[in-house]
DNA sequence: TTAAATGTTTAAAT
DNA sequence: CATTTAAACATTTA
């Protein structure tokens, strides 16, 4: 599930709390979501937390820890309080280990971060260099080097697709998944379903700013699912209640008041204001 | 009961 | 051959 914002707060949060520390014993609960031995980073120091994509990695020497939480991958980690990131469930806040708990790694410090996957898509995998390892992955949208012309250079080569579709290919664009496309075509003003080739430049500016005011929108929240806190006392709220268009199917726009659409694109779920969003066809 | 869910890869169809 | 679309993966929840 989690997207670039949500990978993003997660190797914030984890930064803050994990480097210096010290893995002392990994428990592999699902063989299948563990790629590598286990074994081979007990005792191993963490240096860094970093980010490439929607990939987390956890930096420990000689050896990385990657992560990808595909749809509905969950990072707990416990220290006495609970920092929680990825896919957004209600018993995040309750005993852990869970029914979705794949793997536990215990630190030095005696705190633990569990990796949660409803779905089992994702995974954990050690790895020695990085090397090419991420070669195929598109530019990062948040860097500096990312200039609209470059964006729609990349975009091109998906010249007869929506709009929306394309955006979500990561070897054209990192990190940018459902939620992240939808706003950026509502941030644009653009109907997703218009081609890549019908675009002027004036909305391929406006479509590379969509997109960076999205993700950066998404980082400043803490991601769409909130990765937040937990105390003792608990804490509420944490969906996706900033989104102008996501899963705001039959709600009014909040720009103008009309009510937002629902359509397929691509086998996936999209929304659309019809009124702010230049309608093709 | 059927549909859909924040992703990626592979197969099938243009 | 290149590009686009659909299916598969595995599970839960609306």
């Amino acid at each position: 599930m989690p997207e670039l914002p949500e990978v993003e707060t997660i190797k914030l949060g984890l930064q803050k709390k994990i480097v210096g520390l010290t893995i002392e014993k990994v428990e592999v609960l699902a063989p299948k979501t563990f790629i590598g031995d286990a074994r081979s980073i007990q005792g191993k120091k963490v240096l860094n937390v970093w980010r490439k994509a929607k990939i987390l990695g956890i930096d420990l020497g000689s050896l990385s820890l990657l992560f990808h939480l595909k749809m509905t991958g969950q990072l707990i980690y416990d220290d006495g309080k609970r920092f929680i990131g990825g896919h957004p469930t209600p018993d995040m806040r309750d005993e852990m280990p869970n029914r979705s708990t794949r793997v536990i790694f215990e630190f030095s410090d005696g705190s633990k971060l569990y990796f949660n996957d409803q779905r089992r898509f994702g995974w954990i995998r050690i790895v020695g260099e990085i090397g090419d390892l991420f070669k195929k992955l598109g530019p990062e949208p948040l860097e500096k080097d990312f200039t609209w012309q470059n964006f729609k250079n990349n975009l091109l080569k998906h010249k007869s697709m929506p709009v929306k579709v394309a955006l979500m290919d990561q070897s054209v664009v990192s990190g940018i998944g459902n939620i992240y496309a939808n706003e950026a075509c509502f941030n644009a003003k653009i109907d997703p379903r218009i081609r890549v080739s019908q675009l002027s430049d004036s909305e391929w500016q406006s479509l590379h700013r969509g997109v960076r005011k999205a993700l950066k929108d998404g980082i400043k929240y803490g991601g769409a699912s909130r990765a937040h806190f937990v105390d003792a006392q608990g804490h509420k709220g944490y969906f996706l209640d900033y989104a102008y268009v996501y899963g705001k199917d039959k709600h009014p726009c909040r720009k103008c008041g009309t009510e937002i659409k629902k359509i397929q694109l691509g086998g996936r779920g999209t929304y659309l204001c019809p009124k702010c969003q230049k309608v093709v066809e």
